[in-house]
DNA sequence: CTAGTCATCAGGGAATCCCCGATAGAAAAA
DNA sequence: TTTTTCTATCGGGGATTCCCTGATGACTAG
């Protein structure tokens, strides 16, 4: 709606983008696909982190993408340091993962939309276009499962968090990604196989997981990131 | 050598490529770098084996590119499968892990190149060029790193290592790492439950893990790192 | 004092785990 | 070229876990 033209071939306000991918591949597929758009280009690239905000500083983009799955400090890592010098540039986190676990952790770290590779390429388009309107992009499985777990959980901001945990279940949450198992956690704890089920189920609930996977993975993560911050 | 041109505008012989990856923007980002090139030309895309072996059928490609982490049965099944009716069709192997384990599974099962996503865009060129004249291509780093590999550790290294497991049980491990269940991985290996549990055996056997909870744990890690060679 | 959360436990069907196998084919070793 | 090992595939059956629907008492806040 504000993009105007001057003359036929160059668009007065064409919205700048930095692409942060560590795989030339997809970066090229990025670039040729968003150059192509009239009202949109590529200003600059990177394959990692520290490259990506040098570059930054430079090619004074309009919007970010950003591979979630970096070598070295990842996406995220990367959102929350550009997040301190600019707290309002719009961030597209894209991933090969489906798994909600990222986009709410992507979405919480102060990214504006969370795409995955194995959406089609113009949901690419339609996403930047929107967090460049001051919109949040999730693409529509992720958004209904994340909608359902707001609905579902209070009306206000979606701490599924661990700190929602009572101390027994934190207990049982952190010896679940310990490793241990039902039965071995019975026994350390002194109760009952049904009540560790029982802290099992209500964990659950209050992280909105689906399944005992589910719990075990983010169980498993946590105790991870638990280690090393 | 054998290329040869009729006119400015056509090649008399390009060279026809199937394209196999779940990622949208991958696939297009190949196409794109492919079709600019005046002697070769993509033919057909597939987001998975099954539609790959179909498309195979009707697009009579010369190379196929294939990603080596599709969803279901994954790039060395397609594989494996195309090997059956195409004894000889030259087939590169695209991967996003810089691990030699991968690659020297995809040239022990057939694979005639090994790329990854992290090379440089002209890299894919050169290695389908490569392939089309019969030879076998693998970028520097993977080859030096096997060398070492056959040369360092060839007989022994008691390695209770994921290097150790089957084609199938790297497969399974993955999915299990992924956050598939058990039933889940046999319905998308299209294979009985109770293999998919004697995999799960033998992984265990083989990486020296106590239960089932151990291996989700490994898998689960290892699938979060993806990177460490 | 009612409502809510917490810690504790049970029943019961479905799924998974984990031990015991088996067979057929391919690869390696003898 | 046999023989052995590895691989991929499957089954039976008991032990365990998962997951749903409850229940009880105790403590906590409105």
């Amino acid at each position: 709606m504000s993009v105007t033209y001057k003359s036929q071939s160059q668009a007065v306000t064409k919205k700048r983008i930095l692409v942060v991918d560590d795989h030339p591949i997809v970066r090229q597929g990025l670039a040729l696909l968003i150059n192509r758009e009239p009202d949109l280009v590529v200003c600059g690239e990177a394959e990692e982190a520290m490259g990506a905000m040098h570059v930054l500083a430079s090619a004074r983009p309009d919007v970010l993408i950003v591979d979630i799955s970096l070598n070295g400090p990842d996406g995220l890592d990367l959102l929350k340091n550009v997040r301190i010098s600019h707290s309002s540039l719009p961030v597209l986190i894209l991933s090969m993962h489906d798994e909600s676990i990222y986009a709410e952790r992507a979405l919480r770290a102060g990214a504006n939309g969370y795409i995955m590779k194995q959406e089609a390429t113009d949901k690419v388009l339609v996403a930047v276009r929107r967090i460049l309107n001051g919109e949040i992009y999730v693409s529509d499985r992720i958004a209904s499962k994340m909608l359902k777990h707001y609905i579902t959980g209070s009306g206000a901001l979606p701490n599924s968090s661990i700190a929602d945990l009572s101390d027994r279940e934190l207990e049982v949450f952190r010896l679940i990604g310990e490793g241990h198992g039902t039965r071995q956690i019975a026994e350390e704890l002194h109760i009952s196989v049904k009540t560790v089920e029982s802290y099992q189920a209500h964990i659950k609930e209050k992280l909105s997981l689906r399944s005992a996977r589910e719990l075990m993975q983010h169980a498993i993560q946590w105790s991870m990131n638990e280690k090393t911050a």
